[in-house]
DNA sequence: CTAACTGTACCGTCTGGACGGTAATGTCAA
DNA sequence: TTGACATTACCGTCCAGACGGTACAGTTAG
C-alpha cells in the first residue's frame, strides 16, 4: 500500500505533524497544509485525496515507525524480557528528548475518533506480545500505563515532573532486567 | 465567579460535553450545544459569550467538581496517605464505571490548548500535594503515571485491559495503604 | 423593572473538495 | 525514429456550506 515516496508523501505528512504542533490542532487546514509543504492545494489532494486520507497517512506513519524501531532495537528472537526492555527505552527516548509531541493526534480525534482506532490495536498486540513474555503480568502492565501516563503528560502539554523526579521514574522502568535475581520462573 | 445556576448553565456545558462524546470531539460547535441544551443560540451567547468561554467553563467545572469530590472523600486533616488512597478510589471509580470519558477535551484541545492549562496546573498541585504525604516518592509518582495512562487510554476509546487484569491493576493500586496485601492472584 | 432568555436575520471568514488545466515522463506500435 | 497516447505529479481557481459571532426586537417570570 505504502511505497517509498521519499519527497513529496513524506514532506506533507511532516508539515502537518509541524504544523499541528506549531499552530495548534485545530488549525490543521488542507490549504495551511499544503502551503506549509511547499505544493498546492490540488497538489495535496493527489497525494491524499482528502482529508481523511492525510490523517489516515499520519497515523500509518506513526506506528509504521514506532514499529519499525521497536523492532530494529529487539530481534524477533528474543524474549519477551528483551523486546519490554526495548520498548521502555524507546518510549523513553521519545519522550524524554526534544522530540515534539504528536499534537496532529488531536486533529485526527477531532475529526473522527475512528482514525486512531490502528494505534489502538497496534497498543493492544504490542501489549499482549509484552505480557507473553512477562514474569511478573501486573509489574509489567503498570510499567506500560506508566508510559502512556508519560505519553499523555506529554501530549497535554504538562510539564508534572522535573529532573530528578523523571530521572528516578526512567530508572525505575528501566530497572527491571537489571538487579534481579534470575531465581523466579513463573 | 461563577453562580450557582443549577438549571441553564450547567445543562449547556452537560449538553456540549454529551455532544462531543456522541457526535465527536470535532462536532462541537455553538448551534448543535445550543440545540442539544434545548436553548436558542441567543441563550447560549448569553451565558457563555464565546466559543472560549464555553472550553474555559468545560474546564473550570471539570476540575471543580473532581476537586469537590476529593475533599470530600478525604478530610484535610488526613495525612498525605489518605489523600492518595482517595484519589485512587475516585479514580479508579471514575474510570471502571461506566462514566463516560471527557471526549470535549479534545475539542478544547483542538481550539486552544492554553485551554488546558488549568488543568495541568491543577494536577501538578495535586502531584504534589500527594507527594508531600508519601513515604515512597517514586511508588507514589508511578501510581499517579499509571492512572494518568488508564485516563488517556480510555480518552483514546482504547480497550486495552480486560477483566481480570484491570482487577489485577485495581488490587495493586489500591494495595498501598494496607500494611500486608498478600491476596493478589496467581 | 430587570434578568433571562427566544427567534430571526445576517455577515465575513474559513474549509473541504471538485474541477480543469499542464508539463514531464514513460510506453509502444509502425 | 517517430508520433500517439497514457500516467504521474502536480497547479490554480472556484464554490457551497458551515462556522463564530452580531444585532436586535420580542417574551416571560419574579
Amino acid at each position: 500500500m505504502s511505497g517509498n515516496r521519499p519527497s513529496s508523501r513524506s514532506r506533507i505528512l511532516a508539515a502537518a505533524a509541524a504544523l499541528a504542533r506549531d499552530a495548534g490542532p485545530g488549525k490543521l487546514s488542507l490549504d495551511a497544509v499544503a502551503a506549509r509543504a511547499g505544493v498546492s492545494k490540488g497538489g495535496l489532494l493527489y497525494h491524499f485525496p482528502s482529508k481523511a486520507a492525510l490523517m489516515a497517512g499520519l497515523v500509518e506513519d506513526y506506528i509504521a515507525e514506532f514499529e519499525a524501531k521497536l523492532d530494529a532495537a529487539a530481534t524477533e528472537d528474543d524474549t519477551g524480557e528483551a523486546l519490554m526492555k526495548a520498548y521502555i527505552a524507546l518510549s523513553l527516548k521519545s519522550l524524554d528528548e526534544k522530540q515534539p509531541p504528536a499534537s496532529w493526534i488531536f486533529s485526527a480525534m477531532a475529526e473522527d475518533p475512528d482514525f486512531l482506532k490502528p494505534v489502538n490495536e497496534f497498543r493492544r498486540k504490542l501489549l499482549n506480545r509484552l505480557l507473553s513474555g512477562s514474569a511478573d503480568r501486573t509489574k509489567t502492565i503498570m510499567a506500560y500505563l506508566a508510559i502512556e501516563g508519560l505519553h499523555s503528560l506529554k501530549l497535554f502539554g504538562s510539564d508534572l515532573l522535573s529532573g530528578e523526579d523523571r530521572d528516578a521514574i526512567d530508572a525505575h522502568l528501566l530497572s527491571r532486567t537489571r538487579a534481579r535475581p534470575a531465581s523466579s520462573r513463573e
